[in-house]
RNA sequence: CGCGGGAUAGAGCAGUCCGGAAGCUCGUCGGGCUCAUAACCCGAAGGUCACAGGUUCAAAUCCUGUUCCCGCAACCA
């Protein structure tokens, strides 16, 4: 296969709170994609990292005496630990505050302004005096005109929606005293100038998207708006535009452009260029596929800001992408950002109590794919106990820790097996290029139930005592699917791919190709690779 | 009536675009095997495809209406 420049783009988890396993669920599929598309020898970067602007860890910073950085920092911190055990393969995960992402930033976002993509807003916001500043709407609290109770001026529980004049007169969070309704500015993305090329983009990949992707991304075009740019609050980017030294830019547009800020740095630092990721007109005729993974919350601001940001700057970006949207997984049936159960939702927990890979083809076969997926520990432990224990691990163990066994005999390939394992890797690739890794992943188990099958009907325990010759050939043939589940599967587990690696001594770097493998291996390495919870 | 995704055996899901004998994994029940973490293999039972209409020789699939779950729409991100 040609070589291709792939970039996966996995969302920025929000420093406010600590990683938990609906962002793992949802962003699995960017190391599946990865994984895959490095064994197959495309160049690949995957990049990603904590998003720390906003109102949020502003509070929250307040309410604890303690900086924003502070609050960002303990997260990312949480972040990198979680998706480090989850095995996920980044090639760059940073932070919003970093001063190099902060400054290519502020370049692009002055390159839009020069464009005319931005342009100003009047508009009456709430203002306190004693903290001398506009708020943002979480940073107040009203009485709700409509059901009568206190709440923050962004919603009310009971769906009433706020307007201008109920936030006459809100308290603010940070000082306690009275905001008023003043005169402020707001800087303006002209999102409706792209809507053509928005138009196309969601033409061409009719066939490549999911249902949510195209649908929710249709239904903004229909009723396209300019979107506001700036904000009233003084963490986050820089605006580079006179008369707003006191605004940061909304969170969105300078997050989206992490991805590729994170590519630039990365080329400074492995010495490529970035542009080789995402411009039509560095080795244009190398095939480029970005990937943006993210889930369905997520959905327009990857569709339509990021590449009319890009396409604002009139300068040869790639704005096609496959968006790889999830919906939302859900922890006993409840969402589990409002969840207040007694069970943990944290990544960091599961990760510590359990085994990662197991989790992780447990995400890839049951996660919210097309539409939302509840996630319990029953479900969890089924899929633990039954696929990958029974099926997986059963499988290693009965071949190369059969009774006697301390090295793998020589033989002849089973000629049924070859060709089973080959269509494997074909129809496996093809699933996960389709961006289906519920059938993928359930397609790569399908081979491990095949060589169980094959286990049975030939009978090594009978053939052990009648028939030496074919003994071996069976546990040779056997042995033959393990090395290959181990390329097969390192998408999906990469930790068991690695140890079978290792016991049979095979190639650290696996390809995604069938690979051989030689009789005389000692098999005193083998030991379980999961164990039953 | 703001918009999008979803509702299919006890559980979790595929099938819906392009209508043509209801499938998969797990669980349950029965059988086989004894290499293996009592794992593995074979077989069976189990569903008015959310509900109500309609189109058709034929509907899980197309059309209309209804109910329920999730998300988006606002200076939350």
């Amino acid at each position: 296969m040609t070589k291709r420049n792939v970039t996966i783009c996995v969302s920025w988890p929000y420093a406010n709170n600590n990683l938990h396993i609906g962002y793992i669920a949802s962003s699995l599929s960017g190391d599946i994609l990865a994984r895959y598309h490095r064994m197959v020898g495309d160049d690949v970067i995957m990049v990603s990292g904590t998003d720390s602007h906003g109102t949020k860890p502003v509070l929250k910073a307040k309410k604890e005496g303690v900086t924003p950085k502070d609050i960002v920092d303990r997260y990312h911190k949480n972040f990198i630990e979680a998706l480090d055990k989850f095995n996920f393969s980044f090639d760059k995960f940073s932070i919003t505050y970093d001063e190099y992402h902060k400054q290519k930033c502020m370049d692009i976002f002055k390159k839009l302004y020069d464009n005319g993509y931005l342009y100003e807003k009047q508009l009456r916001r709430p203002y306190c005096e004693k903290c001398g500043k506009f708020v943002a709407d979480t940073e107040i609290e009203i009485t709700c005109p409509e059901c009568g109770r206190r709440t923050k001026a962004d919603n009310c529980d009971c769906g009433h929606v706020p307007t201008e004049a109920d936030l006459e007169g809100a308290t603010c969070l940070v000082c306690g005293g009275k905001t008023s309704q003043k005169q402020d500015k707001v800087l303006v993305f002209k999102l409706t100038a792209f809507k053509d090329v928005l138009t196309k983009l969601v033409k061409d990949n009719e066939n490549v998207w999911r249902a949510n992707s195209l649908n929710e991304t249709k239904k903004y075009l229909a009723d396209l708006r300019d979107r506001d740019f700036s904000r009233d609050l003084d963490w986050g980017v820089k605006i580079p535009v006179e008369g707003y030294e006191n605004k940061v830019v909304w969170v969105w547009w300078e997050a989206l452009l992490g991805y590729l800020t994170d590519t630039m740095k990365l080329g400074e630092e492995k010495g490529f260029d970035w542009r080789k990721f995402w411009k039509t007109d560095v080795e244009p005729n190398v095939k480029k596929i970005i990937y943006m993974v993210h889930a369905k919350d997520n959905i327009v601001f990857h569709s339509m800001f990021l590449p009319a940001m890009l396409e604002g700057l009139h300068d040869n970006f790639v704005i096609n992408n496959t968006m790889v949207s999830a919906e939302y997984l859900m922890a006993n049936n409840a969402k589990i950002s409002k969840s207040s159960s007694g069970t943990s939702h944290e990544a960091l927990d599961w990760a510590n109590n359990y085994n990662t890979d197991s989790l992780r083809y447990h995400f890839a076969a049951n996660g919210p794919e097309t539409k939302d997926a509840n996630f319990t520990f029953e479900l969890f432990q089924t899929a633990n106990n039954t696929e990958v224990v029974n099926k997986f691990g059963n499988l290693i163990n009965r071949t190369l820790k059969f009774k006697g066994l301390e090295t793998l005999p020589s033989g002849k390939l089973d000629e049924t097996i070859k060709a089973e394992v080959e269509k494997t890797y074909d129809e496996v690739a093809k699933f996960i290029e389709n961006i289906e890794f519920k059938k993928a992943s359930e397609r790569a188990m399908e081979l491990v139930s095949f060589a169980n099958k094959y286990y049975d009907e030939n009978k090594p325990w009978v053939l052990a005592k009648e028939n030496i010759e074919e003994f071996n050939n069976v546990i040779y043939s056997c042995a033959y699917v393990i090395a290959n589940l181990s390329n097969i599967f390192e998408p999906f587990m990469p930790n068991a791919s690695a140890k079978l690696r290792e016991f049979l001594n095979l190639n650290k770097t696996p390809e995604w190709k069938p690979i051989s493998i030689e009789g005389g291996i000692k098999l005193d390495k083998v030991e379980p690779l999961f164990s039953r919870i």
